[in-house]
RNA sequence: GGUCUCUUGGCCGAGUGGCUUAGGCACUGGUCUGCAAAACCAGUUACAGCGGUUCGAAUCCGCUAGAGACCUCCA
């Protein structure tokens, strides 16, 4: 409990654009949601590092003793598209382009975001809500803003009057920076458009045209609810009127969280969120990932290394690793080279996080410049968490400790520090590395069968060396590395790790 | 077109008024080794351009150039 009061946090909050002290509404507890994906294709790279770096967040809200529920929605209903079918249900189109039920389409594609998440060991939210399982609450929440005449019915179709909101005293386009009346004039022809009052205007429910196959009934139509409103409701149902944190894409910021906010509001006169975390993009040659312009990297095709763009296939540990040396809020771009360059550093860290998980700590004469040193880092690893996520730099931290671990092993010196320091760096070092960032040594390879084996072909290398029959040492040495292990030489004897 | 953001060394990527040598990768030298690898130590390369504010700017302001995001479904 203690560490929640020793680590103030700081979140960059979007709405405010500046870094806040973190007050959560109920003490100890954090509340936090996170739009999760549509599950009409699979999930890309880009839609996984808004994942990871959240899972990132409430790992770490976690390890400090924070109590968190976690909410991730699945968008299995309601998003259009404005191509060629304007109005139709991204995920009905699908559904009928393969003669598949759109349910069906749901649950592949859901089936293949969980396995992709369990493959990047993020942490599955407390609660992952439907939006089709939450059509009940979202027609009452369009009731209510009715009924405050904060909404309005046209053809069957209920909008947001984001004009009267405005002069009930909302202030639609804080979060997104955007100027109401600019918005009015500058909006583009959509279909559905003359039956708004106003451009800025937004569904809460709309009416199914006849192609639509995902239709329900409600008071207005047989129809399907508006783009922003799931999230208002179960993020309101699961979490409170006003909770902790909302995360998401920077992508979405406008117009859905804008809409979402002017939601909340309206329907429980209070703002819905209190901290608004935006995760910024990864791109690809330069560009943002998407779906709808095909410049995507699916997780399989990193794995597999079937891509052109790849020279090799990739862990998902390693790509983890690799979006964590970028802050949550950069642009991060993906390439091979800068991936390859991420896994050597990767390997290096793992390296000291073995040699310290099975170190055996016997106290010597005490080093006090060192065990200053290191409970320094220690600290420092925390500050840069605290302030928004600096996972970047809190890595440079883990590589100053890798240094001190190295030379300690070298030298047999883990005991010139203090017991408790040599405890506060493993915890902090394998803390950060397992339990915030969830990276996991690539141990795939490895089994007692094969240590023994390796084991066995050591102590005959050994032995060559001993009798100088280096042809046969450098042998055994350069046939396992093509196999891909690799020998290491120090002064207690040889060990090794597998590629 | 409107709104906004970014431009850091060979590459990736932090930093934000005066020592951060950030860190990783790569490279160079050294220690270790039978030779290597691994590990350690040391070192090199930088803040898009121009102008301004300031005692001092990569960091603040302005202009120019380039890139990107949002404005429409999107993580």
């Amino acid at each position: 409990m203690s560490k929640i009061k020793d680590n103030q946090i700081y979140i960059y909050n979007s709405l405010k654009g500046e870094k806040e002290k973190f007050v959560p509404v109920s003490k100890n507890h954090v509340g936090i949601y996170v739009c999760g994906p549509t599950v009409y294709s699979n999930v890309h790279l880009g839609n996984c590092r808004t994942f990871l770096s959240f899972d990132m967040v409430v790992r770490y809200f976690k390890f400090l003793g924070y109590k968190v529920r976690y909410v991730r929605n699945i968008t299995d209903a309601g998003h259009l598209e404005n191509d060629a079918e304007v109005g139709e249900d991204k995920i009905a189109k699908k559904a009928r382009l393969e003669q598949l039920e759109p349910m069906e389409i749901v649950q592949r594609y859901t089936v293949d975001f969980h396995n992709v998440m369990n493959s990047f060991n993020a942490l599955p939210p407390s609660i992952e809500p439907t939006a089709t399982g939450h059509l009940i609450e979202q027609i009452e929440m369009i009731q209510e803003s009715l009924a405050k005449g904060l909404a309005y019915e046209s053809n069957g179709s209920v909008y947001f009057d984001v004009k009267k909101y405005m002069e009930e005293g909302g202030d639609y386009g804080a979060l997104s920076g955007r100027d109401v009346d600019e918005l009015m004039s500058g909006s583009r022809d959509l279909e559905g458009q003359e039956e708004k009052k106003n451009p800025t205007d937004f569904a809460l429910w709309k009416k199914a045209s006849p192609a639509h196959i995902m239709r329900w009934n409600s008071p207005w139509s047989v129809g399907f609810p508006g783009w922003h409103l799931e999230c208002s409701v179960m993020g309101t149902k699961y979490l409170g009127k006003q909770f902790d944190i909302h995360g998401g894409g920077m992508d979405l910021k406008f117009p859905h969280h804008e809409c979402e906010i002017a939601q909340g509001k309206a329907a429980n006169n209070v703002d819905p969120v209190n901290y608004w975390m935006h995760g910024n993009m990864l791109t690809l040659n330069g560009k943002r990932m998407s779906k709808s312009t095909g410049n995507t990297l699916l997780p399989e095709e990193l794995f597999s290394g079937k891509n052109t763009l790849l020279e090799k296939a990739f862990s998902t540990t390693v790509v983890r690793f690799f979006m964590l040396q970028a802050h949550y809020r950069s642009v991060l771009d993906f390439s091979s080279e800068a991936l390859t360059a991420s896994e050597k550093g990767f390997k290096k860290l793992m390296t000291a996080f073995d040699i310290l998980e099975k170190v055996d700590y016997k106290p010597t004469s005490l080093n006090k410049e060192e065990n200053v040193l290191i409970k320094d880092l220690c600290a420092a690893c925390y500050a840069e968490m605290n302030d928004d996520f600096n996972t970047p730099k809190t890595i440079a931290k883990l590589f100053d400790m890798v240094a001190k671990i190295n030379t300690y092993n070298e030298k047999q010196s883990f005991g010139q520090l203090e017991e408790s320091t040599f405890k506060l760096l493993k915890e902090t070092f394998c803390g950060m590395i397992s339990d915030v960032f969830g990276l996991v040594a690539d141990n795939s390879g490895s089994n007692d069968t094969l240590d023994k084996s390796i084991q066995l072909l050591i102590d005959m290398r050994a032995n060559a060396k001993k009798e100088r029959n280096f042809a046969l040492s450098d042998e055994i040495r350069d046939k396992l590395i093509a196999i891909g292990v690799q020998l290491k030489d120090g002064k207690e004897g040889t060990t090794y790790s597998v590629e």
